[in-house]
DNA sequence: TTTTTAATGGAATAAATATTCTGTTATATT
DNA sequence: AATATAACAGAATATTTATTCCATTAAAAA
């Protein structure tokens, strides 16, 4: 008998990322998926039972991988400005990197297709921010803020600042990372 | 004969709206609008020759009455602080008031459904904006940064914390308005 | 008041799309 | 090498969803 190949998955996921990246989750379907991956209809089938189940299965992965290459350069040692400073970049590099990625998951996070299991992984994850920004707090070196409005501010102005520069096309160097950054810290530190 | 009822044409945007807002863009489709609505699935086609032509209408026109809303308030002859308090204000007062527009027209920016026309729409509007901001480094009141830079950090944070609240269900009051203020204008100020 | 015309509702149809089915092929196992 | 099993491709089918059609109704015009 025939096993089945350890590729086709992440030959699948590929070609669903770059379909929703060119025409939103609304233009998805599936004869595209297995065109652009280059299978049949019947062989996306045998990896995934449905639409519904390719799509959660992709968006688990995706918030498991992304998760942990965002907040894994927490680290308590580090002085609190360097690791901030170390996080923003990371957060910003990663958004570029992984454009497509993230982009699939606000579009799913938007959607009607996601299972409660799915929904569930688009809360946590902070804790980790968290509790270094309460450091900051405890050092006396930022404002005694709310960590969710903290948060807030700066993920969405680094989610912003990369979508304007993928759309005018805007490559983001050292100077301009410097530069969001002081943005950042400057609105926080006391 | 009978004329076109002039209300039937907002029922049928306040419908699509509220399902979007429930379901997505990827959830909606003609029967439950008609439905939502309380119209016949023929009466709908009266108002609009298709799907296609409804979304793209309701995109244009909450994208011209959005952008009159918000950047309405800048006043070229107030202190530049002053102006960019107000403008602020009002730009998270339009997030949270008009959530359900925001939330399609975002929808759709991200779609297969928009029109080149549509699409256009999507850029401009920045230009007062602009103006107020380039003001600003005259008078040696803010940073001299990019333009697009200082809007996309700021516009970038309203955003996600509209969001983060409306997910918390946090309501915003004065106090918490004057904190994320502070928090932008501390990041550009000189 | 009568006539005429277009709106209206909802069933019927068309079109798009997801899913299943079938014959074929590849490859693990014997 | 032979066999069995499951992957594989793509056509066939089922399902969902957009659109049209038609009988009825409302109201403007005569």
């Amino acid at each position: 008998m025939k096993l089945k190949d350890p590729d086709k998955i992440q030959i699948i996921y590929t070609a669903t990322l770059k379909l929703v990246k060119n025409n939103g989750l609304t233009g998805l379907n599936m004869a595209a998926i297995g065109k652009e991956a280059k299978l049949g209809m019947g062989t996306v089938y045998v990896y995934f039972k449905s639409k519904e189940e390719l799509i959660n299965s992709l968006f688990k992965r995706l918030k498991g991988l992304n998760t942990n290459r965002i907040y894994s350069v927490i680290k308590p040692n580090a002085p609190f400005k360097v690791n901030m400073k170390e996080l923003y970049d990371n957060y910003i590099k990663n958004r570029i990197d992984y454009f497509e990625e993230h982009f699939f998951v606000e579009q799913c996070s938007n959607s009607h297709f996601l299972d409660p299991e799915s929904r569930k992984l688009d809360e946590a994850a902070f804790h980790g921010v968290y509790a270094l920004l309460d450091r900051g707090k405890k050092e006396l070196l930022i404002k005694e803020l709310d960590n969710a409005l903290i948060t807030s501010h700066m993920m969405g102005s680094a989610n912003e600042i990369v979508t304007m520069c993928m759309k005018t096309n805007t490559k983001i160097n050292k100077s301009f990372l410097d530069q969001a950054f002081t943005l950042c810290w400057d609105s926080i530190k006391r």
